[in-house]
DNA sequence: CTTAATTCCGTAGTTAGGTACGGAGTCAAG
DNA sequence: CTTGACTCCGTACCTAACTACGGAATTAAG
């Protein structure tokens, strides 16, 4: 009941993953994807395992994770392990986690500024850097 | 009753913003910090107000924004423009919502992950390929 | 069977965001 | 007024993450 149909080509995981050719063998060779072995004399398949993968190193990645960061939570896959990967799974969370406050926190610092444009005439001239004096505190890491 | 003491030097401001000197060099090349009038014969003095300034580059950046996005924030505060600068926040906003959204998706997978790991004996092995199944659609921009 | 498009692979170049360096000028402690 | 630390400035170098390049092998279309 295996359903790995290894169909696609490298350039068609890459249009499915929006990246291009090259960001592909750059994964491969930094360990974060695996290169599937290549039939003699033929060429290489990919699998929607392979997909998933490129999507989820895409995604974290966009949220700030390093590659190196993306391979340990990559690692965190293989096989058994459950305690060590557990462990740095929670150390990660801590850190979305704070990425998650400071986000909330730009995000009232601009909804602020937006707000206060709207009210024509504060005192002040919509004053970022006002918001800046109260809201760098943000734990500036 | 203007208070901007301009008291500390380039490397007073470095400190309090716990950057170091070429950075802040850097940012004024970038004119993402303005550069003070040098007194003849003499050095440069910084604010309180150089520093929110710079501690906002810092904070905004580490939650992604690019020295470049920084920039429009920043130019955001010029004065008058609240509607244009509005327009321009707003657009921010969304993106910080998403991101966001992307951390919380992110979250919930490691935070199951543990969760699975934790539970001893299920039957896949602590699978965080099934998790990137079921949650990289978290809208891969 | 020819030919255009892909693959493969290694190596080189690019961009963003710094960091380091060298030499001349300036400040501040003794 | 000397000496050590800091400033100023331009230019060079660095790391992460790609992106491009070139030439040989493979595949797909006609």
């Amino acid at each position: 009941m295996s359903i790995s149909v290894n169909s696609m080509t490298i350039s068609g995981l890459a249009k499915a993953g929006s990246v291009n050719v090259e960001t592909i063998r750059y994964y491969q060779r930094r360990n974060l994807l695996n290169t599937p072995v290549k039939p003699v004399g033929s060429i290489r398949r990919y699998s929607e395992i392979d997909l998933a993968r490129l999507k989820f190193i895409k995604s974290a990645q966009q949220l700030g994770f390093t590659l190196d960061e993306v391979g340990e939570l990559l690692a965190l896959d293989d096989g058994r392990h459950c305690s060590e990967a557990s462990g740095l799974a929670e150390g990660k969370i801590a850190l979305v986690r704070e990425k998650i406050l400071r986000l909330q926190s730009i995000e009232q610092v601009l909804s602020d500024m937006v707000k206060c444009c709207h009210q024509e005439s504060t005192k002040a001239k919509c004053p970022l850097i006002q918001s800046l004096y109260d809201h760098h505190d943000l734990k500036a890491k």
